[in-house]
DNA sequence: GTCTATATGTTGATAGAC
DNA sequence: GTCTATCAACATATAGAC
């Protein structure tokens, strides 16, 4: 059955385009009204194309969360990896990688905001919360290598220190932006300055 | 449009319940699957009811998502009122909201958890965010206060560390457990300790 | 590689019996 | 206050023209 011309909404038709852009737009939109509120409708419209132009780069909604959140894994999983057989006390390769997931974080902020917001309903989210987890459990051998030295204070409990080090970091997610007042090495230095010796005076 | 006697399903009718009762359930729901994700048959299963039953209480969806955040902004906004005019050194005043803070998020642990995932797709949720954002406005200003009179150390920006202190409490949502195997009152202390004086032994 | 049109399932919500 | 039955809207996804 064809449609009568004048039915025809008059869409223009949009040059190609790659899937990095694509999924640049797609996880700005997850972000903003959430993954599961957002529909294919709602991509197209933020992409300026059709719902079908978006099936032709990827097989589903799923498939461009799966994109997204692979990324921003392979990101902290490769800081990660650079300290955790590194050399120099504990307490300074902690440090070092605070500093790296700070950076990862700030340079790859959508993708890592999208990452800590999976709640693990589908295979795909499970997946990147399971890798997750990885991380947390290696971080927090690293500081318990840091309290074993001396180097970080043995009167807090090891797993609640690295779940506050590890939230500390990720509530960066909630308020940092890119184009905001804070300039991206003022605030690593002020967390881990914080981290490290607190909000009171010394002295 | 009657249907044959055979078509009918079996289930069970259950007892009269409170709305208390259903609020506790589909906060658990809404946490555990996301808000957008869950549908009302998934909340009818939880409750052992049925959709129409559901409605019979509330007037539909956001209606659920509306009391339970209300719940969560109140507790909150209770304990900043006690000590935004209250007597002693801001940083003892400081102290004290945190440790509320930390309070009413074990108390209400799954009100807050809710609260804190909101976004502002609706105009709900665009209410509650606005009553978290004067909260932390007013935390601000405490945080200036107890700087200005040099119980806080002015070498860091005083806006990032109160988004740092608030990230810090508000990342309990995303491991503390009530049947964990932390106390309430240990965290409250490690994380106070923490916040005061960070992971560095002193001396 | 984009488009229009449509198939097919699920959603939030309501009507009315019991 | 619970239930069964139903609806209109919207969801993901696909077919096939250009």
């Amino acid at each position: 059955m064809h449609p009568s011309p004048a039915a025809r909404v008059d869409r223009p038709r949009r040059e190609a385009y790659s899937l990095e852009e694509l999924l640049d737009v797609v996880v700005r939109v997850f972000i903003e009204r959430g993954y599961d509120a957002t529909s294919m409708e709602d991509l197209a419209r933020a992409t300026g194309r059709t719902k079908s132009s978006i099936y032709h780069h990827v097989h589903g909604k799923e498939h461009l969360l799966s994109l997204a959140l692979s990324r921003a894994v392979d990101a902290l999983s490769a800081v990660l990896e650079e300290q955790a057989v590194g050399e120099g006390r504990p307490v300074d390769r902690l440090e070092r990688v605070v500093r790296g997931s700070v950076q990862v974080l700030v340079a790859q902020l959508p993708y890592v905001t999208l990452l800590l917001r999976v709640r693990g309903n589908t295979e795909v989210e499970r997946e990147a919360l399971e890798r997750r987890r990885s991380f947390d459990r290696r971080l927090s051998a690293l500081v318990e290598q840091a309290i074993a030295a001396g180097e970080v204070r043995a009167d807090l409990d090891p797993r609640v220190v690295t779940r506050l080090l590890f939230g500390l970091v990720n509530s960066l997610t909630e308020w940092y932006r890119p184009d905001g007042e804070h300039g991206p090495q003022d605030v690593e230095d002020d967390l881990v300055a914080f981290a490290l010796d607190g909000m009171r005076p010394r002295g």
